[in-house]
DNA sequence: GTAGGTGCTCTAGCCACTAGAGGTTCAAGA
DNA sequence: TCTTGAACCTCTAGTGGCTAGAGCACCTAC
């Protein structure tokens, strides 16, 4: 039995966070000792710990939440949770393209600095001025 | 003078987003007309678009108010602003890196998939296990 | 004059935690 | 056995950056 320090660093996720997670009714409610304190078995440690993972691959709670969902209905096919997972992958691929955009502009912002040049800043300009940008980024 | 719906629709700033800038002292309080409406002038218009293209590029709302500062502080050098933006387009590529990371476990991830058997599906395996991963993703 | 679009304030909610107060329990050493 | 301090408990409130809704007032065009 695992108490709920050993759970957060077993895992790496924070206690309050676990107990964040408990509330939400994310991970079950484990049993406790005399003193009223939580005592995880290993399910709960695996539980926990493909919260983790998942969370650290950029699921939403709500993601995870149907995934435990497919992962304890024995007999369901693999087709939902690879639609999960395929509408994440396509989500981060749009972030990294935005991201990209926003780098690339800032990028080029930051070259238009030389340094010192008083209530004329051209970063500054730059910055609220979106028709010097030479992508929509956004 | 402009309404606070003409603001919104010139800049694309929603009308509570506008409002909640002024809450929080990010916008300064406009005038009112005799009926307690907000009627900007031209330089509250062109603050909000600062501020949404600065948003735009990722810029947290405190780096948004240290700009806003620097641009009002006539004779203040660029340097600091240049700063400003280097440090967020080091957080953008820094953030481009991990979600590229998670893309690419993602992808390997979701082509584990051979459809439809039961309890053992491998792309919920992997979701739930670290050891899979061929990157630290974190 | 009236209809409906726009504006006002205020409160509460979203996600995914995080921080703090103020108390109880546990475990290791003397 | 006692003590100490780390770990645990519950509860409330705060974070960032908005968004939604209630219940009003106002403004403009017909």
């Amino acid at each position: 039995m695992y108490s709920i320090g050993t759970m957060s660093k077993t895992t790496g996720v924070k206690v309050p966070t676990i107990r964040y997670y408990e509330d939400i009714g994310l991970l079950s409610e484990p049993g406790r000792n005399a003193g009223n304190q939580r005592r995880y078995d290993q399910d709960g440690m695996d539980a926990l710990g493909f919260i983790k993972h998942a969370r650290d691959l950029g699921f939403a709670l709500d993601d995870i939440r149907a995934l435990m969902q497919l992962k304890g209905d024995l007999g369901t096919d693999c087709a939902e949770a690879d639609r999960i997972a395929a509408s994440q992958l396509a989500n981060v691929q749009t972030r990294i393209a935005k991201l990209q955009q926003l780098a690339d502009e800032l990028e080029r912002i930051s070259h238009l600095c030389d340094g010192g040049n008083g209530g004329q800043c051209r970063v500054l300009t730059a910055l609220g001025d979106h028709s010097q940008c030479t992508s929509t980024h956004d």
